[in-house]
DNA sequence: GCGCATACCAGACTTTTGTCTGGTATGCAA
DNA sequence: TTGCATACCAGACAAAAGTCTGGTATGCGC
């Protein structure tokens, strides 16, 4: 009679383990294959982490593409996506902007909606708690309703500004007594989308 | 003489289409593998899509773990991974409140920190753009430099302050004029951890 | 012409990885 | 006891995926 590394686990325990390692790795970028997993809990046998796996699948913790190599994945997905973090933009620019942008940030965005970052730049919205330096996320809309802040083209740069529609105009206001509200031609100002969330990184 | 595929491909185009491909694949959780790239781009070979790739790799776009299925990665990585998000914390139970929290947010963090969300209750911190309802992003520590914006714990109830170490004392600042500094009692005052992020989702 | 670059193709080899068949040990309940 | 669950092991096979050698076509500068 042999000795087994393991005498006796409880029902679950090393299963939970195991699921909470894949969606660390996962959440890494990269899923690990079944030998990984194997590898990380020292199972002996393939057969041992394969069996775990497909039992997450089963209890729909996981999903996984047959016969795919690292296929297992997380169930509905989070909804996270990286999207382009921009300097600035400047007149016509949004794509080019966008091909040439400082970073990525994670967003939680339901479906595939044209999403950007945009550090804010100038004090103008201060009172809306928009600081300079703060990172603006914005979905991309050509539209926007009246009391929206939103990202606007005008002349040949971009300026986030509270969105007000007037009977025969839009006007662009700043939440700073400091500044001007700023009532542009419609054919010279272009909405490039709605600030959806604000953010600031305070360390880093 | 055979007719190829493509007569002629100005130089880098379409390694930048390749680049931008497997960028969105990584960002989407799986890296393609070398024949994924082959059909994405309907190359007739292998090793063009390797080609490409391998170029990448030596231009610093992308790095890969050699031998590895789905090996390319992004060069730094962007490292995201979900913290519970809780709606408020009363004495002792930070550990309850993560137990029940609200949901899950992305963030980004280098290594594997102790973090956390927090919904904002009150004004007493609109001088330093946050405001009621928005999320701060918490980074679990019991020490924090003096101007650091904490969470600490007041009596039961735990409170966002802008912290300040005096010879004999700490003082919690509000950002707002019409709350009072609180001067506590060093055994009735504990820092839950230093603010290193502030959000403020404007929909949803 | 020549050499050299890029872009691409053909077919093969090797490693990695998913999958499978059959086995042992332990606890629990009928 | 039997049956059945979970947890784990051994060794193999086959598909997927990374790697390699050697080739053709086009453009560019000499």
């Amino acid at each position: 009679m042999r000795i087994l590394m393991t005498p006796f686990t409880p029902p679950g325990e090393t299963r939970d383990k195991v699921y909470r390692f894949v969606r660390r790795r996962i959440l890494e970028e990269l899923p690990p294959t079944v030998r990984e997993v194997q590898e990380a809990f020292r199972f002996r046998a393939v057969q041992t982490a394969r069996q775990h796996l497909e039992r997450l699948v089963a209890e729909g913790r996981l999903v996984k593409a047959h016969g795919k190599s690292r296929g297992y994945r997380l169930p509905r997905e989070p909804g996270t996506l990286f999207v382009p973090l921009l300097g600035r933009v400047q007149a016509g620019g949004l794509r080019a902007a966008i091909e040439e942008c400082e970073g990525y940030i994670p967003v939680q965005s339901r479906g595939s909606e044209e999403v950007f970052g945009l550090r804010v730049q100038g004090e103008s919205m201060t009172g809306a708690g928009i600081l300079p330096g703060d990172i603006v996320v914005v979905r991309q809309q050509a539209e926007a309703a009246s009391g929206d802040i939103v990202v606007a083209l005008v002349g040949d740069e971009a300026t986030i500004k509270r969105l007000r529609l007037r009977r025969s105009r839009i006007e662009l206001h700043p939440e700073n007594p400091a500044f001007a509200t700023i009532v542009p031609r419609a054919d010279e100002c272009t909405v490039l989308g709605k600030v959806v969330e604000v953010r600031r990184y305070l360390e880093g």
